[in-house]
DNA sequence: AAGTCGAGCAACCGCGTTTAC
DNA sequence: GGTAAACGCGGTTGCTCGACT
């Protein structure tokens, strides 16, 4: 079946958009919201599918967009959520208010992943360049069963390194703790383990205008705070709390796990376990 | 001045997920 | 529970513009 058949039954306009249509989605939306974007361009008057019109939107019209150039703050942050999160933008962009998760893919493919490369930083692993093929061949040779389950990980590929039972035993706890990556490392065991709260949205603004989520409008773990929790983690760290050995997961149950959610309850529980003295630390490092 | 190249950006496409019926 | 439609996301494409030759 062809997706989005209502852009096959009339000849659409496609590419850019000109003035007229902009300030034609833009008073509608203004005036109506957005309600179902399938019904957007046919109330509006504009001869564009639906989900061309929420582009539009989301990465052009919104009235809280910032555009103009990123700050070196904020070039650092994504690096730093880009390490954490991966590819995913809309949840990068979440911590970006006025950004969205197009600009900010587009910033990354043109400009950060050339000036990580420069600092001799892999743009995928964020390891050190001479780093990343040796330990991808020894972990390649050392765990020759970690490649038959290596699917399930990758909903959660910039967990490998902190998570992976096979790269990490967990009579080796410290690897987790004692590098330079301890606040990452740490942030990515409470965010999946349900510790932190990120279920609200970050942008105080309706839900009418369609961006009261991520630019993209939706962000499941949308990690708000999160220079609050940064902060935290500093706390954390100069404080010396005892930080706990992993316990190890049921991770036979991984298997049978269908979903990342389900995944996700699962590192939750053996988390929880694992963590939850640090964690008790941790919040009353918050306030 | 004309041509080439690359960076930056806007928009499209395809696919997975969610929702409605 | 099954199916179709709508939505959301990430990857990719292609256009524009400025720098350089």
């Amino acid at each position: 079946m062809p997706r989005h058949s209502s852009c096959l039954k009339q000849k659409l306009r496609k590419g850019l958009w000109s003035p007229e249509e902009d300030e034609k989605l833009y008073s509608h939306i203004i005036t109506y919201g957005v309600g179902c974007w399938s019904s957007v361009p046919k109330l509006a008057g504009l001869l564009r599918c639906g989900k061309s019109c929420r582009l539009r939107w989301i990465n052009y019209l919104r009235p809280d967009l910032k555009r103009g150039k990123f700050s070196q703050q904020e070039e650092e942050l994504i690096i730093s959520l880009h390490q954490m999160l991966g590819n995913r933008w809309s949840q990068i962009a979440s911590q970006l208010p006025g950004r969205t998760d197009n600009e900010i893919k587009n910033l990354w493919n043109s400009c950060l992943k050339k000036k990580l490369r420069q600092r001799g930083i892999d743009p995928i692993t964020h390891l050190p360049l001479g780093e990343v093929k040796s330990q991808e061949t020894a972990s390649t040779t050392q765990h020759s069963n970690a490649a038959a389950a290596a699917a399930g990980y990758e909903h959660f590929p910039s967990m490998r390194p902190v998570l992976d039972p096979f790269l990490l035993p967990i009579e080796t706890p410290t690897t987790c703790f004692n590098s330079e990556d301890h606040n990452v490392s740490m942030y990515s065991h409470l965010a999946n383990s349900g510790l932190c709260d990120y279920g609200r949205t970050v942008l105080d603004v309706s839900d009418k205008f369609g961006y009261g989520e991520s630019s993209s409008n939706s962000s499941n773990w949308n990690c708000s705070d999160m220079i609050k929790n940064i902060e935290a983690f500093n706390w954390v760290s100069e404080s010396k709390v005892e930080p706990p050995a992993l316990i190890s997961p049921p991770w036979h149950e991984k298997q049978n796990a269908e979903s990342s959610e389900d995944y996700s309850t699962l590192l939750q529980t053996c988390l929880n376990a694992s963590v939850g003295a640090f964690a008790s630390e941790f919040v009353v490092g918050l306030f």
